[in-house]
DNA sequence: AACTCGGGGCA
DNA sequence: TGCCCAGAGTT
């Protein structure tokens, strides 16, 4: 993703939950010609900015969710997106992802994102300490270089939607099942659904 | 832990 | 057609 600035970062990445980067670009692209700032998106209805981003899927939540953070980023942070994970996270529509996200590219700290395909595929090769999303985060971020950080994300996340799924995982096909915890353990088989 | 939101992608 | 989902919030 490119974006001009953490402002319209904040606004796709938020938009990219369940949905394409494809649909995510198309419908940015748009959207950015007409609004430009946390207040011009403040002052618009649900239903204006629902119909802008319907493309993106959750259109109902995500509108509502841009606009609440928008009115909080022009009213409490001067109009400006803030480069702490607590205020972050603590906007609405931003989660653990969203807001690891927008500080590695938009406030380049060393941070990895874990969205689902990571988390799944980092437990069952057991290269996560622990279960819990914020113990893979770590344990992700301690194992991976910053530098490859963006290459490994994208590499895991293919890995996880064509050989690693959550459902019926190709194992046969997987290049690493010798190494996977949950293969040895036989909680994943070759067949079996999953 | 389980549910909801929802159009898009894909078989 | 029907199933799943490059998340987050609520209960």
């Amino acid at each position: 993703m490119q974006y001009s600035n953490p402002f319209e970062l904040l606004i796709a990445v938020i938009l990219s939950a369940q949905c394409t980067d494809k649909q995510v670009n198309k419908t940015t692209e748009v959207l950015f010609e007409k609004y430009k700032t946390p207040q011009d998106f403040a002052v618009l209805s649900q239903y204006q900015l629902a119909d802008e981003i319907k493309g993106c899927g959750l259109y109902r939540n995500k509108s509502l969710n841009i606009i609440k953070t928008c009115k909080i980023l022009s009213e409490r942070y001067g109009g400006r997106v803030p480069g702490k994970f607590i205020d972050l996270q603590s906007l609405p529509g931003v989660g653990r992802k969203t807001a690891n996200v927008v500080l590695n590219l938009a406030f380049g700290q060393p941070t990895f994102p874990v969205d689902t395909h990571v988390y799944r595929v980092a437990r069952r090769l057991g290269l996560s300490f622990g279960n819990t999303p914020r113990m893979v985060e770590k344990s992700i971020t301690d194992l991976i270089p910053m530098a490859e950080r963006g290459a490994w994300h994208h590499r895991l996340i293919h890995f996880g939607r064509t050989v690693c799924t959550a459902r019926n995982p190709k194992c046969a096909d997987c290049v690493v099942s010798q190494y996977c915890l949950k293969f040895k353990k036989h909680e994943l088989t070759l067949d079996k659904e999953n």
